[in-house]
DNA sequence: GTAAGGACTTAGAATGAACATA
DNA sequence: TATGTTCATTCTAAGTCCTTAC
């Protein structure tokens, strides 16, 4: 990124140690009259960013909504208010990223697993209900659709229909099956929990499902280099089939990912190959790339049969992988899939991106199980790292990933106890803060005037953290990974200070990347005190230097566990994410809307938080195709609207000339009443549905609904307003939630 | 006290399936 | 039936925070 190099210097280094010595010599000093000039630099240094660090090619994240900040008042730093969503809806653009789809998955190669742990299962008697598997599911989910179709909206054509005894039958069926589910749920809550650190006591599982081989391509598809045909040996053909793969995709046109590809690449080569390929440039994927697209083609025009044959074998797969027995309970595992290679695809502008991540053998699997359990079966032919037996973590299976060196698992998942007890605690903790955030609050206001300087400091990041819902950003080593930044690694760059800005006194203007590169963008009315000591935290520096020098998130999260057990930095963003929500909720919903409005509602109320936590999405490609199809239906409905208004005059006027005894004109009077009442509420849903969608533009619901929002208010409101919980979770939500679900009455307040 | 390692949560993109419409 | 659109699921990268080793 063009940013850093200008400004990446010693000032920079990311080691805790070094950073608190590096700038101990600062520490005196009030507001300097040198502030002004940094901002300048800072900004300088910004713009060069966003022309040189190359983001208007990739996950363009143009500015964020600045309603958050603005409504809020300086004076009352930590009130969350409701944000302005037009304002921020209209101030995005994006550019989404072209897709590639991966090499298709084709034939299995696993050992048989033993039958033992499905036999279990059917003792247990779990394998129907919630435990049913993915592809059951679905199947289940068409059945229910059909049912809803025959039911007499559009009949299928050609298809006999149903009779109503039939109909009512799979009425009767569904409801059945859905009683079973509930029956046959592990209701985990209801159970005393474990002692601390015990996790399971019996664990038992079929291992990870590993990737099928490499298969050679057919010689009719051939490499070129320099014009000239190239039979590679099958190690090297692998890897630059991975390329080929991905030639539509932008990630093949930068200049780090081809780089680090090549050198990857050559290391798979043979002494001749890499004799022979030293310039990427001179290599044609062409064919193996048609070839790809044509797989890909070809498996879009499947028959239904070799569609559905594709299905049972991918059914079979998630049997006898994708389930374990915890506690002599079926659960479901939430990736039992060994990473398949590829190239390494990090986000933004990742030094890493496009290095060959290798394939998993099994000798590099650790498993883990009870002592007592049957253990998991290694491939044909090979055998596991080692196999233990530690039930104080909850993974399953583990290996060591080559690009960074970390540790992927293989564990349950979310609908799983382990998953849901602790979801269940995380949203506890952020309740015990509501009893004790104001304290926290005070303290955090009477340490911005702290003698010490990491007190201060500790107490602008809380402030921030608190109001913004920032996240709490540990230290990256430099090199290994993108550069972002989170609250405590902020960098004078980051930031600018405005006395006045759009009429607002002390605002600070934020604009970093964040987790995954997305851009934090935010101008924020401040009180003054935490402006004077910014402006005090940037004197003298570069930057490139850190904003909180004397901070990090260890000695912020020991200072918070001394104020409330279990609180960290993220519990905020838990705690200030939920309870906006209860107060949008409170706020939006009128008891007398109908259910389409209250939902309407509650996608405002989830928006706000969504906007407060920065959770942004590319637009949709077809957005707006969609609006635009939408609002042309919008316009018909309103036709008809204007249309059955006119015919019900019509028939009152009739009505009343013939005298009102006459019980046809009656009848026909009413009917005409009910398509009006009936075209209002159609035109009514379609415009709630085009001002929700388009509201929702470029925000992502999904991941503050599924980790920040505590379920319960959600359940709890569902109860209060008569919308049924079906509508605000899918049935997977409802899995994962189904805790919640189940223990919350209407009066719950988190 | 600090760096490194480990375990876990959070995140958006990619993919696939279902559904709607022409 | 073909094609476009939406929604759900899968995938795995990228965070947080705690523990361990030195």
């Amino acid at each position: 990124m063009g940013r850093e190099k200008e400004a990446k210097g010693d000032a920079k280094t990311k080691h805790k140690s070094t950073k608190l010595k590096r700038l101990s010599d600062r520490e005196s000093a009030g507001a300097g009259e040198h502030s002004a000039e940094k901002t300048t630099s800072a900004e300088k240094t910004k713009s060069t960013k966003k022309t040189a660090n190359g983001k208007s090619h990739k996950k363009v994240k143009t500015p964020k909504t600045e309603s958050v900040e603005a409504a809020s008042s300086a004076s009352e730093p930590v009130k969350q208010e409701p944000p302005d969503d037009d304002d921020f809806t209209t101030k995005k653009k994006g550019l989404k990223r072209k897709r590639i789809k991966d090499e298709p998955v084709e034939g299995i190669s696993q050992s048989p697993a033993s039958p033992t742990l499905k036999k279990e299962n059917k003792e247990h008697g779990h394998e129907g209900g919630s435990d049913e598997d993915a592809p059951k599911k679905k199947s289940k989910k068409r059945t229910e659709k059909t049912v809803k179709k025959e039911e007499g909206e559009h009949p299928v054509a050609k298809k006999p229909k149903r009779t109503k005894e039939e109909i009512e039958e799979a009425r009767q069926l569904k409801i059945k099956k859905k009683e079973e589910e509930e029956q046959n749920r592990w209701r985990w809550w209801e159970e005393e929990k474990y002692e601390d650190g015990v996790k399971w006591k019996f664990l038992e599982h079929n291992g990870p499902y590993f990737p099928p081989e490499y298969q050679p391509l057919p010689d009719n598809v051939l490499f070129y280099y320099n014009g000239k045909k190239v039979k590679l040996s099958p190690t090297a053909e692998e890897v630059a089939l991975f390329f080929a793969q991905m030639l539509d995709h932008e990630y093949t046109t930068k200049k780090v990912f081809r780089e680090n590809f090549f050198k990857d690449w050559r290391k798979e080569m043979t002494d001749e190959e890499r004799t022979l390929i030293r310039d990427l440039e001179k290599c044609d994927f062409g064919e193996m790339h048609a070839m790809h697209k044509a797989k890909v083609e070809a498996r879009k025009n499947t028959t239904k049969e070799e569609k559905q044959a594709l299905k049972e074998a991918n059914e079979k797969i998630v049997d006898e992988y994708g389930y374990c027995l915890l506690d002599h309970h079926k659960e479901r595992i939430g990736n039992f899939k060994i990473e398949p290679p590829g190239l390494f695809r990090g986000r933004g502008e990742h030094p890493k991106q496009g290095m060959l991540k290798k394939r998993i053998q099994p000798e590099e699997v650790i498993i883990n199980c009870s002592k007592e359990s049957r253990l998991p079966v290694p491939p044909a032919g090979h055998r596991w790292k080692e196999v233990r037996h530690d039930n104080s973590v909850t993974w399953l299976a583990s290996w060591t990933e080559n690009i960074q060196g970390s540790i992927k698992y293989i564990m349950l998942n979310a609908n799983s106890k382990l998953k849901g007890e602790k979801d269940w605690e995380k949203y506890e903790v952020a309740r015990k803060l509501k009893t004790c955030v104001d304290d926290i609050r005070n303290q955090y206001l009477r340490d911005l005037k702290s003698k010490e300087m990491v007190t201060r400091q500790r107490a602008v990041a809380l402030y921030f953290i608190d109001k913004l819902a920032l996240r709490a950003g540990n230290e990256k080593e430099e090199g290994e990974t993108a550069d972002t930044v989170g609250c405590c690694s902020l960098r004078i760059e980051h930031i600018t200070l405005h006395e006045q800005l759009d009429g607002n006194e002390c605002v600070v203007e934020f604009d970093f990347l964040g987790k995954d590169s997305i851009r934090y963008y935010n101008k924020v009315p401040v009180i003054r005190k935490v402006f004077k000591n910014l402006r005090l935290f940037m004197e003298n520096k570069q930057p490139g230097d850190d904003l909180f020098d004397r901070l990090n998130t260890n000695v912020l999260n020991k200072h918070l566990s001394s104020l409330m057990a279990g609180l960290t930095a993220k519990v905020f963003r838990t705690y200030n994410a939920s309870i906006t929500l209860q107060q949008q909720l409170k706020e939006l919903t009128t008891k007398s809307d109908n259910v389409a409005e209250k939902l309407l509602s509650y996608n405002r109320a989830n928006r706000a938080v969504a906007i407060l936590c920065n959770h942004q999405r590319a637009p949709p490609k077809t957005f707006e195709q969609s609006m635009a199809n939408l609002q042309a239906k919008i316009d018909t409905r309103k036709e008809q609207l204007a249309l059955a208004k006119t015919e019900l005059k019509q028939a009152k006027k009739e009505a009343k000339n013939k005298g009102s005894s006459d019980p046809k004109l009656q009848t026909m009077v009413e009917r005409k009443k009910a398509a009006v009442k009936r075209c209002e509420e159609q035109l009514l849903k379609m415009e709630v549905q085009a001002t929700d969608r388009e509201e929702n533009k470029q925000i992502a619901l999904g991941t503050s609904k599924l980790n920040y929002l505590d379920p319960r208010i959600s359940v709890a409101w569902c109860k209060n307003v008569e919308v049924p919980v079906e509508k605000i979770y899918n049935k997977t939500q409802r899995d994962k939630f189904a805790w919640a679900i189940d223990m919350t009455e209407a009066d719950f307040e988190f």
